[in-house]
DNA sequence: GATGAATGAGTCTTCATTCAT
DNA sequence: AATGAATGAAGACTCATTCAT
């Protein structure tokens, strides 16, 4: 009867799973509070319930444990390049698009909007190692192509000029994004709402000009 | 006898004066090579004929060092906020302005051009200690300040839209710039020249628009 | 119905057996080719398709596996101090009988010639621990009676001089030949054969001197 | 004035060797008495005053510690292999002699009779690194080296037949020796004095046939 | 003004072993 | 008879910093 040992098995799945993503849960939180090097093991598993012992069974070690956070994240942000299906540019403008967009992300991710910094103390620790590098450009790569989807949505429905190239814009998008995270964080910046003042920033990159 | 004092004197701070800039120097160099963190004492003595005694002799700490590095940069940036002095708009197009302040940091910074690497490392490890938090804001305040100024500058000059805040403008080509730097080296990017990329994007935020 | 029960029994009792056997096998193999401490559980078990579980179902500790590899080894042995039955001292020399005795236990042992290695490595780990040293000692009263046998067969046979005290011929034997086992490699030495040379030196224990 | 400089160069050279010292000691013994894994850098410090930054300043990892003790047991050994200047085979044995060079080693060594353990020990650590091998290798020839001179000294001074290949027959000596101390050792043997019965091997092996 | 031997706190990682299933 | 998730003790090593000289 295959069903014991069906059954058997999905519970050691469910064991598995639930402890592997409390675990990546608790990294991606501290990793983000401390940053990378600052966050031991050890506050990893605090509040968690397992040990180091745990830690390892899931995890090769710190380093991939980073890499499958980064892995959640990625996969946490789902489709969101479909954001503009069935808006209409009459009646949603440009600003409120890349404001539902924010809105999205900051509901995703929970209040960890410094993870770019996180990402920077990782590169910093692994400047030298290539396969870190490459990593982060598959990483980027994929970013990026979600952006380029966005921006040819935008420009689908009219509200970003035609003309412009997809691909130069999504990069400086993603750069403007990205700085404007580590920036803000790096200097203690409240600009009464960061958002507002990105939001403006990508507008004015995406705006068409004569 | 006054003279053989003073002469002495003179010789013993030349002599201090020497080994204080080559450890920054050094310290400068690695910091940006290595990050923050990974750069030890040693890498910074290496090649400086030094040892750490001479080290803690000029700085309290590896983070003190630091900051006397950023003083070194923010002192060798000079004044190019009046960069734009006896120039045409006529004549110069913002593209131009723009691309030779670049070239005025490039050849200022001899290739160090990803420090706000070394800024979000040290910024990483030391999140918690509000001393370091001020110290960032200072920085950042003074540097902001000289964008301001430029800003001002070219509005003086008629290369910008008088009715645009320079306050905003600057924080905007402020965290547009530094984001560039950090995306590009996180990436690996090579936008065939980040240069002129950058110069686009920071153009396309002080254009002006309806 | 008892046939029943008992065929169900002696398959269990296979199954078991089979497990067993597989799981000494590997140890013995692994043990052998990275020592004792090096070998971990989890390289005993590749191969087998069993898990930890297993293990500790037929074996108390990694030690207790160790035990059960060196009772097999013993075993495997056989009774081999009887290879002169039959044998001439006109038509066959002492070395003839050296060297068959080592084609035996080289086929025996299938190119694990390096066992006392292990036993090094496991007497290292465990030098405090009396109970070791005891089992130990009955390992070498085992072996050091076989020899003997093997050297009064040898003085029965007339090969060698009856006035010689075979128990302390059988130590000497006994200590050269895993002597030159350890030494050879430590030292990585290819004596072109290390068997001709470890022969030699045995016969020239053997031999009668005036 | 040099003198200044050299006076203080020696003192901290004085120090630096002093410091040195005591940790190498300190590690044969340990190494000696718990077999290399099981010695822990805090055995060696304990009873010495230093802590594990003194160990890293002198010796890069604990296996580098053990090639420095390695070196410092060759170093002691001296130039025994002239020990037979001056006897006349007339009036000493070769016995005499042979125990005549155990009792140079057991003064040197100091009760530490089973350093061939250790080097088993560090061995089965270790036996993957090609470069162990290599210098276990070069540990081997040096020793070789001054067993075949002593055997050449013993033929010359008429003690052992000059048809002989003295180096074979310092291979055997070598692995003989070894070995012996080795099994002693492992089997806890007390051969009322190992020293006679390492010596009346020797013997066997030395003395001449037809 | 500079040397360099020594400190010592901090942390990742390994792996034999357990136990609920 | 066997699985596999989880335990937790143990230990080598790094490096900023100190201080006698």
């Amino acid at each position: 009867m295959q069903p014991e040992t069906t059954k058997k098995r999905t519970k050691w799945e469910e064991k598995r799973e639930a402890s592997y993503q409390a675990l990546v849960d608790s990294a991606m939180r501290q990793f983000h509070d401390h940053g990378y090097a600052k966050t031991r093991l050890e506050d990893i598993l605090e509040g968690t319930g397992y040990t180091s012992g745990a830690f390892y069974f899931h995890f090769k070690s710190k380093a991939d444990c980073f890499w499958h956070a980064i892995e959640h994240r990625q996969s946490q942000r789902g489709d969101w390049s479909k954001i503009t299906a069935g808006l209409d540019p009459q009646t949603t403008s440009l600003n409120e698009i890349l404001t539902r967009v924010f809105g999205h992300f900051t509901a995703i991710h929970e209040g960890m909007h410094y993870w770019p910094l996180v990402m920077v103390d990782f590169y910093n620790q692994h400047r030298t190692d290539p396969e870190v590098r490459e990593r982060f450009k598959a990483v980027y790569a994929r970013w990026h192509g979600e952006i380029v989807r966005f921006v040819t949505a935008l420009q689908d429905g009219g509200w970003v000029d035609r003309d412009r190239d997809p691909v130069v814009l999504a990069t400086q998008l993603f750069a403007a994004t990205e700085g404007f995270r580590v920036h803000t964080a790096l200097y203690s910046l409240e600009l009464d709402g960061v958002g507002p003042a990105l939001v403006e920033l990508l507008a004015s990159i995406l705006e068409k000009r004569d």
